[in-house]
DNA sequence: GTTTTGTAGATTGTTGACAATATACAAATA
DNA sequence: TATTTGTATATTGTCAACAATCTACAAAAC
C-alpha cells in the first residue's frame, strides 16, 4: 500500500493541468489584458500575433476568441477579425438597469443572511476605499470598488447570480474605463454610498438594503451620464414610494 | 451607374453568408437539438460524430462547443469530452431567484411603456395557452409559455436584459424538461397567473406588475419543487409587505 | 483630379494529420 | 472470484498547411 491519496486535492499542479487547456489559458490572458486596460475597446486582435505572443498555434486562440465573444468581451466579424467590444452609452444604460435589478436582489438577500465576519470583510474594503478617496487615488479606488461589489454578490451564496453579475459588470467596465476620467470628484460621494450599503445590510432590513444598492447603481449611472455631458435622459427604474 | 443598392439589406443570401460561419451554424444546430429535446441533459457529444453528421470538420465543431459551454448549455471536461449540461435542483433554485429579480424589472418597466398592440399580442399568446391548458396539451403549452415570457422581455426594449434573461432561462429549460412530467394539473393555474400578469401590466401600475411576475416565478419554482417531492425549502425572495 | 479597376499581400476560415490522454477490456495475480 | 495490470482502441488537444476573403495601394480610365 502506497501513500498516494485517493483525492489529491492539494496537488495543485496536477489539478491545473487537468482543467487548464491552452484555450483556457489564452482566454484568461486576454481577459486579463482587457481588464488591466492593456487592450482597450475597439482594438483589433490578430490571431497569429496572439498565438505567437503566447507560444501556441492559432487553434486554441480561435477557441478562446469564441468563448470571449460569447461573454461579450470581444466582437467577431466574419473574415474581418475580432475586436475588443465597444460598449455604447445606450448599452451601458441597459446594463445599468439590469445591474440595478440584480443588486437589489443582492441587498435583500444579504440583509437576511449576512454573517458578522462577512460584514467585517466588507468594512475593510470600504476603509480602503475611504483612504483612496481621501488621496483622490483613482487607480487604487477602482479595483477596490469592483472587489466590494463582487464580494457582496459572492456572499449571497448564489453562484448563478454571481456569474450573471460578473458577466454584465465586465461589459460595463469596457465602458467605464473610458468614462473614468471625470470621476475624480465623485470618489467621496461614492464612498459614502458604500458605507450606507454596508450599514443597511447590517441592519437586517431587506427593503432598506435593496434600496441602498439600487440607489447606488442609479447614482453611478448618473455619474456616467454627467461624465458624458448628458443631462438625465431616462430613469433607470422608478423609485417606489409606497406599496400596499 | 448600375442599379446595385449601396446597402442591400434585403439580399438575405449575401447577408447570411457574410455573418454565418460554419461555427455559427453548428452552434445553432446543437442549440436547437437541445431545445427540442433530441439531445437531453447528460448526453455526451462526440466531436467527430457531430462534424460528420453536419458535413464539416472538427475545427468549427470545437469552436461551437466552446461558445455553447460559455452560455451554459454544454459542459466541457478536458480530455474527456463535452456533455449536455445537467442542472441540479440547487442550481435551478438559484436560477429561479435570478429570474425572479429580472422579471420584476420586466414587469415594472412594461407597466410604464407597454403599447396597446403589444398587449394584444400578449393576449393572443395567453389565449393559445388557455386552449392548450383546457386540452391538457403540454406539448402545445410549453413553447407558448416560453414565447410569452420571451415576448415580455423583448417588449422592454432592453436588449441586454433580453440576452441575460434568455441565457438563464435556457439553462432552466435543461432542468424543466425532466421535471415536466408532473406538471399536467398545473396548466390551468399557470394560465391564470399569465392572465393576471397581462392585466397588471395593462393597469400601468409598476409595483403591481412587478409583483405579479415575481409571484408567478415563485409559483413556478414551487411547482418544480413539488414535482420533485420537496416541500418548501427556502423562500426565493421574501415577499415585501411594507416599505416606508 | 477623381474614380474605377486590378493585383499583391495579409488575415481569416477550414481542413486533415499527429500527439497526448482517456477508456474498454483482456490477461495476470492474489 | 476480486483486483490489478497491461495493451489496444477511441477520443480529444494541438498544430501546420491550404483555400477563401479582405485590405492596401498602384495603375488605368474618365
Amino acid at each position: 500500500m502506497n501513500a498516494i491519496q485517493h483525492n489529491p486535492t492539494h496537488h495543485t499542479t496536477i489539478q491545473l493541468l487537468q482543467s487548464h487547456s491552452l484555450t483556457t489559458l489564452v482566454q484568461q490572458e486576454i481577459a486579463r489584458l482587457i481588464e488591466t486596460g492593456e487592450l482597450s475597446a475597439g482594438d483589433k486582435l490578430n490571431e497569429w500575433s496572439v498565438a505567437e505572443r503566447l507560444g501556441v498555434s492559432r487553434g486554441p486562440v480561435r477557441e478562446a476568441f469564441r468563448a470571449l465573444a460569447e461573454t461579450g468581451l470581444l466582437r467577431m466579424e466574419k473574415n474581418r477579425g475580432v475586436f475588443v467590444r465597444q460598449v455604447s452609452i445606450k448599452e451601458a444604460d441597459e446594463i445599468y438597469e439590469v445591474r440595478a435589478a440584480l443588486d437589489q436582489l443582492v441587498g435583500r438577500r444579504l440583509a437576511e443572511i449576512i454573517r458578522p465576519e462577512q460584514l467585517k470583510e466588507l468594512r475593510v474594503i470600504v476603509d480602503g476605499m475611504e483612504k483612496a478617496a481621501a488621496k483622490q487615488d483613482v487607480d487604487a479606488y477602482y479595483p477596490l470598488n469592483l472587489r466590494f461589489h463582487d464580494t457582496l454578490v459572492r456572499f449571497t451564496g448564489n453562484s448563478k447570480l454571481l456569474t450573471t453579475y460578473r458577466r454584465i459588470v465586465n461589459e460595463l467596465n469596457l465602458y467605464r474605463r473610458d468614462a473614468l476620467a471625470g470621476e475624480k470628484g465623485n470618489l467621496l460621494v461614492s464612498t459614502r454610498e458604500h458605507k450606507k450599503i454596508v450599514h443597511a445590510i447590517a441592519s437586517g432590513d431587506p427593503d432598506r438594503a435593496s434600496r441602498a444598492l439600487h440607489d447606488h447603481v442609479a447614482a453611478g449611472r448618473e455619474r456616467m451620464h454627467r461624465a458624458h455631458g448628458i443631462r438625465e435622459p431616462v430613469q433607470i427604474t422608478r423609485a417606489r414610494k409606497k406599496s400596499t
